[in-house]
RNA sequence: GGAGGCGUGGUGUAGCGGUUAGCAUAUCGGCCUGUCAAGCCGAAGGUCGCGGGUUCAAAUCCCGUCGUCUCCGCCA
């Protein structure tokens, strides 16, 4: 070894011990008879001192070598850790209270100046920069943080389901492509002409057949791959913790997962868990009441349904709106109603975004008068002279708006009503800075639809995946209602991100028959791309059910960071390029003659 | 597939129709024994992403294109 000690574990303890270091130039300050290194390894930063040439303290030549070094070289250190004199500690420093006096300073490697500050804790560098040098960017107190992080969750997730009886076992990274779904990233065969292996969406048949092999407690840390578009929290790659187990039910799997994540939460973050038990709510309320099936419990402001009130508005588009089976809802926004005309323009924007025609808002100036209504002069709004006073009245009230309060409405269709005011909530939050960060917010999301009906492919869905399974009391109408067929389904919810989403799965074939006969897939369909499930169900396949956590959104949550790319070693852009090896990339003529395929005219090229 | 933001010395940015393209920091050289965002003096460093257009004149306005980020669609 190199080094007898790590940089940033020197403390008191070590004084006077004689150390070899070794690591990385974080900052020299160089004052020409002293020089100061701060010498950076994965564990932090001690301070080297090296006093001036021929000092008793150090070999000859030290300094000089010492004055030679830059950013980002590697040295290797040997030395006396020293308490340093009084007044001049670093309390910014873990090691601040010591020094190491160089003895010998080498110089393992130079570095060329890095294209960005290592050292400096900003992160004000362009992110096509720091991908493409990934290595340089991982060297980062905050990255190396964030792996770390990241190693803890993943060794604590394996231990606690390992104490708990449960197996990790791999499954094939190439498989098989199934039209159901996400876009598979498909990999061509050498040795079968035309044909393709798919990399796994999710090992989601593979841990069913687990279950039916016997294994009764499995999971992976996979990775599953989904060539979609992306975004903050979703990279074409991304991990799952992959769980699923036999003989339970939703709750069994609820309760393990929540001790998992309590007991996670205390060894991992300084933050409270808002509540435990976990809040647990239905679809239908997460809709309604928070207009998305995740809801972020760390700030109030509830949405709240304005459609009785107004079903027989003079105002059209209240009425119209109701009579036309949609809804008209309102949100508040706290002390907004002297808010500029421009803001409201700007969240009315931001709802159209989400299909929204428009934002009627009033704000509440006053308080009622003596009869109880809220006339003109208490309001401020574009809509209040197409409203009788009575539905003002009705409206303010629904609201629980008090003087000062702003209300913004939407009235459109359900969906689009959920997602205009879903958003807008999270906007209101950000605009009033209510989130309250210093909290963790966990929930349950339960009893989701089964199926959801696909308008362009004229035909019923599964919400979930086609294996999940209905409540048994449900099952009766799945062919005469399939839509208010409700499933064994939960999804969990952390500060408004679902990490984790499961089901207890049909194990009995007939069942698995009949909701293949209600999705519109024919007996040749079933037999190509499920035969295989379907005929191990047959061998005594036992009841089971799992989930999947996303460890990436996971850590970034625990990480504070805004987007999972922060806690991905080796990530890709919004545009699923590698900027670093520069993938994807053409293959030769030779390869593509082994696979049998020949490229079609690029869609670039053609222009 | 669509919408929007950004692109100026290595890095972060100012400039938004006429500037010698400014500042900070990094880099290089000199001085310096207690700094820790060290300091002081000096130097070097720019095809203003790329292409076209408008104009007497473009970093600046317009169009296209490339890269990147965010969002919508998409993500059983």
């Amino acid at each position: 070894m190199l080094k007898t000690h790590q940089c940033g574990q020197l403390s008191l303890q070590n004084v006077g011990e004689e150390v070899s270091l070794a690591g990385w130039v974080n900052r020299r300050r160089d004052h020409g008879g002293l020089i100061f290194i701060d010498l950076r390894d994965r564990s932090g930063i001690v301070q080297v001192t090296v006093e001036p040439e021929g000092s008793a303290s150090q070999e000859e030549g030290a300094h000089e070598i010492a004055s030679q070094a830059r950013n980002e070289y590697v040295l290797q250190v040997n030395g006396v850790v020293r308490e340093r004199p009084e007044g001049f500690e670093n309390p910014n420093l873990t090691t601040g209270a010591i020094e190491v006096i160089a003895r010998h300073v080498e110089i393992l490697n130079p570095a060329k100046t890095p294209p960005f500050y290592i050292s400096n804790g900003a992160d004000d560098v362009d992110e096509a920069l720091r991908l493409k040098y990934r290595y340089l960017d991982l060297r980062r107190t905050r990255m190396v943080q964030n792996l770390t992080l990241r190693h803890n969750i993943v060794r604590f997730i394996r231990e606690y389901l390992s104490n708990r009886d449960f197996l990790e076992i791999e499954t094939p990274i190439l498989l098989k492509s199934t039209p159901e779904g996400a876009r598979d990233f498909v990999v061509p065969s050498r040795l079968h002409e035309h044909e393709f292996y798919a990399l796994p969406q999710s090992p989601q048949q593979l841990k069913q057949l687990l279950m039916v092999a016997g294994i009764e407690r499995y999971f992976q840390i996979a990775r599953c791959f989904r060539d979609e578009d992306l975004r903050a929290d979703r990279q074409p790659e991304f991990t799952q913790l992959d769980l699923e187990m036999s003989f339970v039910d939703a709750q069994d799997i609820r309760a393990l997962i929540e001790e998992m994540l309590i007991k996670l939460t205390q060894l991992v973050s300084p933050k409270p868990i808002q509540q435990t038990p976990f809040p647990v709510l239905s679809y239908a309320e997460a809709m309604d009441k928070y207009g998305v099936d995740r809801p972020d419990l760390r700030f109030g402001l509830p949405l709240f349904t304005l459609s009785e009130v107004v079903a027989n508005s003079e105002f059209g588009v209240f009425r119209n709106a109701v009579a036309g089976g949609g809804q008209v809802k309102g949100i508040l926004y706290p002390q907004g109603a002297s808010l500029a005309r421009r803001d409201i323009d700007e969240m009315t924007d931001f709802v159209k975004r989400f299909g929204a025609k428009g934002l009627a808002w009033i704000g509440v100036t006053a308080g009622p008068d003596g009869e109880g209504n809220y006339g003109p002069d208490a309001l401020r709004s574009q809509i209040s002279k197409f409203l009788a006073q009575d539905e003002i009245n009705g409206i303010v009230q629904a609201s629980g708006a008090q003087a000062g309060d702003l209300i913004l409405i939407v009235a459109d269709s359900p969906a689009v009503t959920a997602q205009s005011l879903g958003n807008l909530r999270l906007e209101i939050a950000r605009r009033a800075d209510l989130i309250d960060t210093s909290q963790l917010a966990f929930c349950w999301v339960t009893d989701f639809p089964l199926l959801e009906y696909n308008d362009d492919l004229k035909r019923w869905q599964a919400v979930h995946h086609p294996f999940t399974s209905a409540r048994a009391e449900d099952w009766a109408s799945l062919e005469s209602a399939p839509g208010d067929v409700l499933a064994k389904a939960y999804d969990v919810v952390l500060n408004g991100w679902e990490i984790g989403g499961g089901s207890i799965r049909i194990h009995n074939s007939e069942l698995q028959d009949r909701l293949f006969a209600v999705l519109g897939l024919n007996h040749d369909e079933v037999q190509a791309q499920f035969g295989h499930l379907l005929e191990a169900f047959q061998y005594g396949a036992p009841p089971h059910g799992g989930i999947a956590l996303g460890i990436d959104r996971m850590v970034a949550l625990y990480a504070e960071a805004t987007s999972i790319r922060d806690v991905i070693a080796f990530p890709k852009t919004a545009a699923g390029t590698d900027l670093m090896v520069n993938a994807p990339s053409p293959v030769t003529t030779e390869q593509l003659d082994e696979l049998h395929i020949a490229l079609k005219q690029a869609k670039k090229a053609a222009k």
